[in-house]
This record gives C-alpha cells, sequence and structure tokens, in this order.
DNA sequence: ATGTAC
C-alpha cells in the first residue's frame, strides 16, 4: 500500500484529504528520515487516513512517531471529534482501557541496589501478580468493584494502598468523572472481580531502573528525578480484562448500529457511537469506569512496589521515601477545548497510544510541576531505555494536547518470536546488566528490545517537534513480567 | 491488549 505524503517539514509529513475519498480532515505523521521508513512498512498510515473519514473529525488525523497497526485505529494514533456532530470510536482508544504508565522515585542509588538486584527481583516478582487471565493482589464483591469504577485509585487510597498524595500526582486525580457502573456488562465486572491489582501480560511490566542521562536538570530536580544514577520504577499496565471486556461490548453494540446511524464505514473495525446518542454516552460512563479500574490496578501495583522495597531496604525505601512522579494514562478519550480553523471547540480526543502532554501552566498539571509542564512517561524497550519527558506548547497547537506513548512495535509478534529465542534474549538481557522474572518465557520474545523501534528517536522526533520537552533518559536493571 | 476463538 502506497500511500502519498508531502513533507511538511524535518518532523511532519501530511496525507492529503484528497487520498482518499471521505476523508474530513487530511492525516499527518510525526517521523523523521529514519522513522518514516519503518512506518510505512505495515498499514498504519492507511488506517490513519481511515480514522480521518469519521463523522465529525476536526483538525488532523495524528500519528505520533511510535505509531504501528492497530484495531481500526493505529496505535500512536491521536483524533478529536465534535462534540455535537461527532462520534466516540471504542477502537480509537484501544482495547485496554486507561493503559498506562506510572513512575515512582527513590531516594536509592544504583550501587546500593546492586548486591541486592536478585534478592529485589525475586521480592517484586512474588508480590506483583502477573501473567494472561491471572488473578490479582485483592478480590472484590459486588459492592466493592462499583465502588473502584466510581472512585479510581481514591477507593484503593481509603483502603491503605498508598498515600494521599499519590492521587494530585495522577493523571485526574486518579477519576474520570462520569463513571456509571450501569453501563458496564455483568461479564466485565466477573472478570474484573478478581484481576484487581494484577500486572497481566503482553507489553506490561514492572522495571528497577537508573537515571542514566539527564536532558533538563532544572525540570528533573522538580520531578524528584534529579540525580544521575538514581534508583527509579516504572510500572505500565492497564485495566485487565475488566476493561477488555467493556471494549468489546461497545464496539459490537457499534457495529450492531452503524446502519441505524446512516454511517458507511471504511473499515468495520471503526465502529462509532455518535456522542450525543445513548449508546455514546453509555459507552463513555463504561470506559470511564474502566479508567478508574486501571487507576485503581496500578495504585495497588505501586503498593506492591513499595511493600517489596521495604522488604529488601528496609528504612531506606520507606512509602514516603517512594513518591510517585506521576501517572498518565494513553488509552482513553477525553472532553477538552481547543481551538480549531480559529474557534475554540469542545472536542472529544481519543488516544490511542498516545500521552497527554500539557504545557506549562495549565491547570491540569499538578502545583508542583506547573512550571515544569505535565511529566510525560514513555516507556522504550526491556534492554534499552525509557524517556521521561514535560508537555510543551506546540501540543496544544498542533496535537490537542498529545504526543507519544512508547517506542512503538516494529515487528509483529510471530515475526519477534522468530526472530529470537527466548534463551538467547535472556542472555542478551542479562549481558547488558538487566535482570529479568518473567511468568511465561514463550512471550518473552515477543516482547524483544529488537521488536521496537529505537524510542531515542521517538522522543527525539516530538521533543524537535515542539510537543514535549526531553528530560530524563532511564535505563532497566530489574524486569518483571507476565 | 486479552479467559490470544464461539
Amino acid at each position: 500500500m502506497n500511500i502519498p505524503l508531502e513533507r511538511v517539514d524535518k518532523n511532519r509529513w501530511r496525507i492529503p484529504q484528497n487520498y482518499m475519498n471521505g476523508m474530513n480532515v487530511p492525516g499527518m505523521v510525526y517521523a523523521d528520515d529514519v522513522l518514516i521508513e519503518q512506518i510505512r512498512n505495515d498499514n498504519s498510515l492507511k488506517q490513519v487516513a481511515n480514522v480521518a473519514t469519521l463523522p465529525g473529525v476536526v483538525g488532523h488525523s495524528l500519528a505520533m512517531p511510535d505509531i504501528h497497526w492497530g484495531y481500526g485505529f493505529p496505535v500512536g494514533g491521536v483524533a478529536a471529534t465534535d462534540m455535537e456532530q461527532g462520534v466516540v470510536s471504542p477502537g480509537g482508544i484501544g482495547f485496554d482501557i486507561n493503559c498506562g504508565v506510572r513512575l515512582i522515585a527513590t531516594e536509592l542509588v544504583r550501587d546500593q541496589v546492586k548486591g541486592q538486584v536478585d534478592k529485589l527481583a525475586d521480592e517484586l516478582f512474588r508480590t506483583l501478580p502477573s501473567g494472561v487471565g491471572g488473578s490479582g493482589m485483592r478480590k472484590l464483591d459486588q459492592h466493592e468493584i462499583r465502588e473502584v469504577m466510581v472512585q479510581g485509585a481514591a477507593w484503593a487510597v481509603a483502603q491503605g494502598y498508598g498515600l494521599e498524595e499519590d492521587l494530585e500526582a495522577t493523571e485526574e486525580n486518579g477519576c474520570l468523572a462520569g463513571a456509571n457502573p450501569d453501563a458496564v456488562s455483568k461479564q466485565a465486572v466477573q472478570r474484573g472481580m478478581v484481576q484487581l491489582g494484577s500486572l497481566g501480560s503482553g507489553n506490561h511490566f514492572c522495571e528497577v531502573q537508573v537515571v542514566d542521562h539527564i536532558y533538563d536538570s532544572e525540570a528533573a530536580k522538580v520531578l524528584g528525578i534529579g540525580q544521575v544514577n538514581q534508583v527509579v520504577i516504572t510500572i505500565h499496565c492497564g485495566s485487565r480484562g475488566f476493561g477488555h471486556q467493556i471494549a468489546e461490548d461497545y464496539i459490537k453494540l457499534a457495529q450492531q448500529k452503524q446502519q441505524d446511524w446512516g454511517f458507511e464505514l471504511v473499515d468495520r473495525q471503526l465502529a462509532c457511537l455518535p456522542l450525543q446518542s445513548r449508546e455514546g454516552k453509555d459507552y463513555l460512563s463504561a470506559m470511564a469506569c474502566g479508567a478508574n479500574f486501571a487507576w485503581a490496578n496500578r495504585q495497588l501495583l505501586m503498593h506492591g512496589v513499595r511493600q517489596a522495597f521495604a522488604s529488601v531496604f528496609g528504612r531506606r525505601a520507606r512509602p514516603k521515601e517512594m513518591p510517585l512522579v506521576y501517572d498518565v494514562c494513553h488509552n482513553i478519550a477525553k472532553i477538552e477545548e481547543y481551538v480549531v480553523d480559529g474557534e475554540k471547540k469542545r472536542v472529544c480526543v481519543h488516544r490511542k497510544g498516545a500521552t497527554r502532554a500539557f504545557p506549562p501552566h495549565h491547570p491540569a498539571i499538578p502545583e508542583k510541576y506547573r512550571a515544569v509542564g505535565q511529566p510525560v512517561l514513555i516507556p522504550g524497550d526491556m534492554g534499552r531505555y525509557s524517556f521521561v519527558l514535560a508537555g510543551a506548547e506546540g501540543s496544544m497547537e498542533q496535537s490537542f494536547g498529545s504526543c507519544c506513548h512508547g517506542a512503538g512495535r516494529q515487528k509483529s509478534r510471530t515475526a519477534a518470536k522468530k526472530a529470537i529465542t527466548s534463551k538467547d534474549l535472556m542472555a542478551q538481557l542479562s549481558a547488558r546488566g538487566v535482570t529479568v522474572r518473567v511468568h511465561s518465557k514463550g512471550l518473552l520474545s515477543e516482547e524483544a528490545p529488537q521488536a521496537y523501534k529505537d524510542a531515542q528517536n521517538v522522543v527525539n522526533v516530538v521533543h524537535d517537534a515542539g510537543l514535549a520537552k526531553l528530560v530524563a533518559r532511564l535505563k532497566p536493571i530489574i524486569v518483571v513480567k507476565g
């Protein structure tokens, strides 16, 4: 599939609106010369064009430099739809509702952890339940899961999983408004009741990392990650089977109703619901339940991390000395206001594999970070590095307050599995000084560094394009995975 | 991502 790309500047490529019948806006792809060649290799650019055909889409159908093929929408896609005329498309949020990333700081440095790496890895692996379909740290009854759906991370804190101040360091304070448990199916509830506080599988992980390079020492200091060799922890996880079931339920519903609403979609996977319809509002209410479950989930997992550190390092790693730096979601739809074609507009911003990146002084940013901008947490791959950035002004002008979310897959899961055996991968990681504890070795190869683009290229693009600013680079020393 | 298919 050859998609015509017009180069806009060093880091931007336009898919013209006349490329395909039915496009309501042009596409815009963020990539440099290296990344654009990798991106051309799958069908994700066609998906960028497909998204541009959605009813009520405004501005551009955007693709971040970590874009790759996904269900309907590309992963790494951003699209905003008009609140009055537009739709919400569950495939534009993703199956893992509020998949996201949480970064925890410590007062430890690399040398203090060196001799305890195996013990710490064992302790983390024991404390954080993982694996496909695995059950979580806390079983919920019918009443409790309703509270989780409405309260999010605050429920977890009230139950003793963490500190009050964790909430202000969480996007939306760990609770998306408008959640309605009655919009969630019994089946989703059944799946969710046993999975709170679990890591799952796939690309989800808990990593112990060290600050490896600092790009902006002032910003890094404000975020509490200002010391080279400082030990930090990243958790990447979402809403598990609960959010997955919500997505599946509403995609099925949307597909059944497309004809009634008069939609003729270029791809069945773009199934969508008018924002002003009963069904569209129900999806947003259910999505908020999924988002809140995910925030509670990451809150429990962070509690597990603090417990594991305390058991290994005692008073040198008490919860107060392990503050949450920030928690971002990268699979979500948010109602926000932007200037579109010179006019202020309320839109539904779909971020699927895309991180919010609000600039300095935005009221949604915790006060302590106001001058720096919203922390943007970008996991790379398990062998190389991850990044911390801060949102910048360009995101508000260009990308509906959004930037990339990770390295972006370069090889399919099947291709990755063929490229390297888990044994060879374990040896490679060990040689790089990375200690791994994994639930299923068979799945490890699918997540090999070789399966991903170089995250450094990805973050350089969003930095150069003015969407977010580089703050720090993190290197993994322990990886715990499903 | 996911009780990796109903």
